[in-house]
Formats: structure tokens, sequence, C-alpha cells
DNA sequence: GGTAGTAAACACG
DNA sequence: CGTGTTTACTACC
């Protein structure tokens, strides 16, 4: 708020704040169009999302009528709830109520999630025991429910974090920007709480990396590392490993760093061997919700926080090829790619956010298979891109900006960018 | 009367 | 102390 409302920007302090937030907390409190989804890698702080559902117009689920609150289903599960003095809490908390789940449970929410139907935030949360604690803990929320909610209802999902204390507010900025998008490096051993910053980075790069490279590499076409795009994109398209998404949601089996890049996989389960426009949706929906996350969104180059973390982020996008295990896991993940897509998409992982012009420069674009059919892709690329441009106008402009990434130094510049000097071989 | 903003009390960790 | 919940008060439409 301090950061992106002008308003605020010089009320930032304790003594100044201290009115306002308390407004805020009361208005996230009190009206059910605010869920909070528990967050235990950031202590007693929470998430605050709008209710997909859009809550109720009036009041949060008081403990009255929180079971006549059908529609929301939002019913109080805070267990401290009955702690209020006695003469207030006449009625004990409803059987209703969940106790001990912090998690509301919307209707339909995890529907589409086989098994994780009884608790969606199961999915997440024990994540957040795990070294991506954070991030894929602020993640799921998101993923989940988009992944809920039909192509025609992209449902707004800000999120506000109260976990300000954990995150630095630049790096809060980041992981907002990508929310719904931090699945995509959840179980990176590199991330970790106090690493948020360069797991805020790692986020930001995936999360250009699946949700721009479509729009951006038809805006930017100028890019060296289009083969790239190219191949992730096919790698996207070909994957389908719901179980993987399974082992990406379970804390016991940590995803390998790889899937990051093919995570965007796992949120289309269903999908056979392109994008479901649910899919694109959901990424359309994050790009949206980017800008609604933040007032100034792509405003501040991620560079600008990028920067100290930069060498470390770019391993972390292309370990597909670093770990064994990693490249199995993709490449069986990939099974319908040739392997030499997979080794493009190794190559390139780093560069992800470049455009994905038909022009490949450097890199491998020798090393294309011939199976792959590039004009395919690019069919789909175009066709998603269409659909991502509507969603992105619909939601008040395109808001892409990858200007930051450019100038990093850590990516191989152009005249390398066939060397691979960089490149593990 | 409904809604919203603010202040405050209170509980919890 | 930060966070979250709740109540009370006030102002506005």
């Amino acid at each position: 708020m301090v950061r992106s409302v002008p308003y605020f920007k010089d009320k930032g302090d304790s003594n100044s704040s201290a009115g306002w937030k308390n407004s805020i907390r009361h208005n996230l409190s009190l009206h059910s169009k605010f869920v909070k989804v528990h967050n235990e890698a950031t202590g007693k702080s929470s998430w605050w999302m709008l209710n997909p559902e859009g809550g109720k117009s009036g009041k949060a689920p008081r403990r009255r009528a929180a079971s006549m609150d059908n529609s929301s289903k939002l019913v109080k599960v805070r267990g401290k709830a009955s702690r209020k003095k006695p003469p207030l809490q006449s009625a004990p908390e409803s059987s209703a109520d969940s106790p001990g789940s912090q998690f509301p449970k919307w209707p339909g929410s995890p529907s589409s999630r086989s098994n994780e139907d009884s608790d969606v935030w199961n999915t997440f949360r024990p994540r957040t025991s795990s070294n991506a604690s954070t991030i894929s803990a602020r993640l799921s929320p998101i993923l989940t429910e988009q992944d809920d909610l039909h192509d025609e209802e992209l449902l707004p999902s800000l999120m506000y974090s109260s976990a300000s204390s954990n995150v630095p507010p630049t790096v809060t900025e980041e992981l907002e920007l990508i929310d719904g998008l931090n699945l995509m490096s959840p179980s990176s051993s590199v991330l970790s709480t106090q690493q948020s910053a360069s797991s805020g980075q790692i986020q930001r790069d995936s999360s250009f990396s699946l949700q721009s490279p479509n729009a951006a590499g038809q805006t930017f076409g100028n890019s060296l590392f289009n083969p790239v795009d190219i191949s992730l994109q096919s790698s996207v398209s070909h994957f389908s490993a719901p179980q993987t998404l399974e082992s990406l949601l379970t804390p016991s089996s940590p995803p390998p760093r790889d899937v990051m890049m093919t995570q965007v996989d796992p949120v289309l389960p269903q999908t056979g061997n392109r994008m479901s426009s649910r899919t694109l949706l959901l990424l359309g929906g994050q790009a949206a919700q980017s800008k609604m996350s933040s007032g100034n969104p792509r405003g501040k180059p991620a560079e600008q926080q990028a920067e100290p973390v930069g060498a470390s982020v770019l391993p972390s996008t292309l370990p597909i090829v670093t770990s064994p295990q990693n490249t199995a896991s993709i490449t069986s993940l990939k099974a319908p790619v040739s392997a030499t897509t997979a080794q493009s998409v190794q190559l390139g992982s780093p560069v992800l956010l470049s455009s994905a012009s038909p022009a490949p420069l450097g890199l491998n674009q020798d090393r294309l298979p011939t199976d792959l059919d590039i004009d395919m892709y690019m069919e789909n690329l175009e066709c998603d891109m269409d659909y991502i441009i509507n969603s992105e106008l619909m939601d008040g402009g395109l808001d892409f900006n990858f200007e930051p990434i450019l100038p990093t130094p850590s990516y191989p510049s152009t005249s390398q960018a066939s060397n691979h000097t960089w490149v593990p071989s």
C-alpha cells in the first residue's frame, strides 16, 4: 500500500499506519469477500485473497451468519474465535465449522484435483514445511482456485500478504506479480524462507517463461533464444503428467527443480498434447492477477531485485542438465518431445522470457529436431496468444515488461549465444 | 437502514 | 509486537 498507493506513501511508519492497517485488517476479517489462507511458512501471518466466489456483498460469515452463508461457505475456522469473553460468545463454535482447519473451502474449489478433495489447502500447506515454504504456500491457493475456475470466469485472486515481516517488500511484490506461478519452482532446494529474495527471482523467471513467452514471443520478436521458447512451449504442449503435480504437491517427494518449467503442465493435467484453454486462462489470469496484485506490476524492474541473485537463479532455471534425476524426469515428462528438443530446452531455459520469433538465432537453432514442427507450435502459440491477449485486454491491456531481463548480465550475450560456454554439456 | 471507515478491546503466538 | 477478530461508534447515502 505504501509503495503503490500515493496516499499511503507517507503513512508507512508504525504510527500513522496503525489506523489504516487496522481498517484493512478489520475489513479483511469482516467481509467474506476476503478469505484468509493460512501460511505456516510465515508463522502467524496469512495470505489474504479474494474469495473466489466473491463472497457475500455484506459482512463476513459471522458466527451466526456462517451457518446461513451457503454460497460462500466461509465458515469461521479460526480456532481462537471462541477466545472471546464468555458474555460475547454465547454460542460456541458451530459444529459446521471445521475447527483446526484454517482453510475455508469454497464449493468446487478443489474439484478438479481428484484426490485433494478434502483439503485443497493441504496441497500446499505441507509445502510450507519444505524449502519453498513461502512461495509455494502463497501460490497454491491461487492455482487451486484458478484451476477451479472455468474459462469464462477468471476470478481475480488478489492476494494480500500479511507476512511483510518475512518477505521483503520488493520480493513480496515480485511474488505477487507471479502469483500462481510460484509453484513452478517449489522444490528448488535453493529456496528457503530466508532466501525468498532469490526464490522470488526464480519465480519471476519461471513466470516469464510460462506466462510471457507466448505474448512476449509475439511482441518481442527480436530474441536470441527463440528456440528455447519454442521448445518450452512444445514441452508444455506435449507434456501431461498429472502425477507430476501430485508429486509437486507432495511434500515428501519434492519435484525436481527443472520441473518448474514444465510444471505448467501440472496445471493442465487434463490437457492432451496442447494447451487447453483452461491453461491459457490460467496463464492469462495470472498475468492479470499480477497486474491486480500490484499497482506497479512491472514498473519496478524485477532486475532491480534480481540482480544479486541473478547468478544463482540462472542455474536453477536450467537444472535439467545438472541432475541426472532431473534429466530423467524431464525427459520422461517430455516423452513426446524429442531428446533434442529437451536439450534445447535445457540450453534455453535461462532465457525463457525471450520471444519466440520464427527466426531463431544462435543457440541451438540447428539443433532443432526436424520432427519439431515449429509451425505447429507457432500455431498453438498464436492461438494461445490470442487468448492471452484477449484476456489481458479485457483486463485493461497488456502489461508485459521484459525489459529487466534483457540487460541481465548473467545471460549469455547475443554473440555468445551459440557458444553456450555457460551451458553444462 | 445499509454501508463504510475508524477506534478500540481483546486474544493469540 | 504483529496479526486477527469483534464490537462500537460515527458518517454518509
